[in-house]
DNA sequence: CGATTCTTTGAAAACAGTCAATCTGTGTGG
DNA sequence: CCACACAGATTGACTGTTTTCAAAGAATCG
């Protein structure tokens, strides 16, 4: 619940108890089953999310009735859908969860309030978003750059735990390949091995 | 030189006149002849760049020497290498001028302390990640979902004037394809119009 | 004009996608 | 406890796209 969101900020600044009552009374904390949407296309995305427990997946569908995975957020992650919080324009993404979940949700409005009165807080989240923003392009130069393989391998590499815990076809569509080609992308490896 | 920068930031954020003198006196400009390096690979990255002229290009080269461009910057926008200057290790990546450019440089430290002093350009520069990490995403989210010709015409429509003034096998690199392919995917379009 | 850089074209090979069938493991209800 | 259903993973044959390599054709600059 929210314990493991106290003990991941607890982590990162200090911050005193009345502090901690205070970002606790403007949290609540939502129980996902697995399949289960945090956000559906076409609603606005207003909210913080922070993943306590379980792994979501962020993803489009296009009109071909495929899926998109643009990103996942396992434990002491956030997630939720940047553009749409900033344009409060209706979200593009879909986000539900890939195993059964805890969130973390604060409202925006009250997260901002937080970010103005305790100012680690916000520099906090400066320093996620730039990180974030890092891997992002990280992630570009891997997908301009490296062949298929490759990239399966840098991921699996890079996160070892979410290689087991999500399903191949959401890895595959993440790498912006076929699950029948990761599937011949594995085989080849373990031959190799 | 400075001018356009001191208009860039009239147009963003309230600045007094000592406000602007001082990041004045923190900025140094510089002139690349076209081909000149802002930035080489191994160097630390510990600035913040403004272009206030010309076009440069962020890319990394692989064992093989090919180049791969996961960014170009134009007049008014930033460029840099933030993963360098977060970690302060040495960068992966190249920046050079495709057009001759001037540059607004203002060293990390000096940037600090104004972030520091000046509320209002702090959340400019926190806005401006914010929307650099979108833009992220919406590229990673083309990069798999959507087919070669499709990213090219993306690309021009929403860089018309990126599209007219850099080279075609630099847009390819950017694209994750080759220079022919590329060539291929214009032909095309031409027919069909 | 000559030299360099950028772009285009062609043919063959490598690669990834599609469609359809099969296999595997998990969990549920009889 | 077994049989079945279901979701996920694999495989094969085929098709389509992209890369590679090599050569030639524009365009630009001094």
């Amino acid at each position: 619940m929210y314990d493991v969101f106290k003990a991941y900020l607890d982590g990162k600044i200090p911050l005193t108890n009345e502090q901690h009552d205070w970002i606790r009374s403007c949290s609540v904390t939502k129980k996902l089953r697995k399949n289960q949407y945090l956000l559906q296309e076409g609603d606005v995305w207003q909210k913080h999310a922070f993943v306590s427990k379980g792994l979501v997946r962020t993803y489009s569908i296009d009109e071909k009735g495929s899926e998109h995975v643009i990103a996942f957020a396992m434990e002491n992650w956030w997630t939720g859908d940047r553009e749409s919080l900033l344009s409060g324009k209706p979200s593009r993404f879909n986000i539900d969860a890939i195993e059964g979940s805890e969130i973390v949700l604060i409202d925006d409005q009250k997260f901002s309030a937080i970010c103005k009165e305790i100012p680690a807080f916000n520099d906090m989240q400066n320093a996620i978003i730039q990180r974030s923003f890092v891997a992002s392009q990280n992630r570009i130069h891997d997908s301009i750059s490296v062949s298929a393989d490759e990239k399966y391998k840098n991921f699996v590499g890079k996160y070892p735990s979410f290689a087991t815990r999500i399903p191949l076809n959401m890895i595959a569509s993440y790498l912006g390949i076929t699950r029948e080609t990761l599937s011949r992308i594995r085989h080849k490896a373990v031959k190799k091995s």
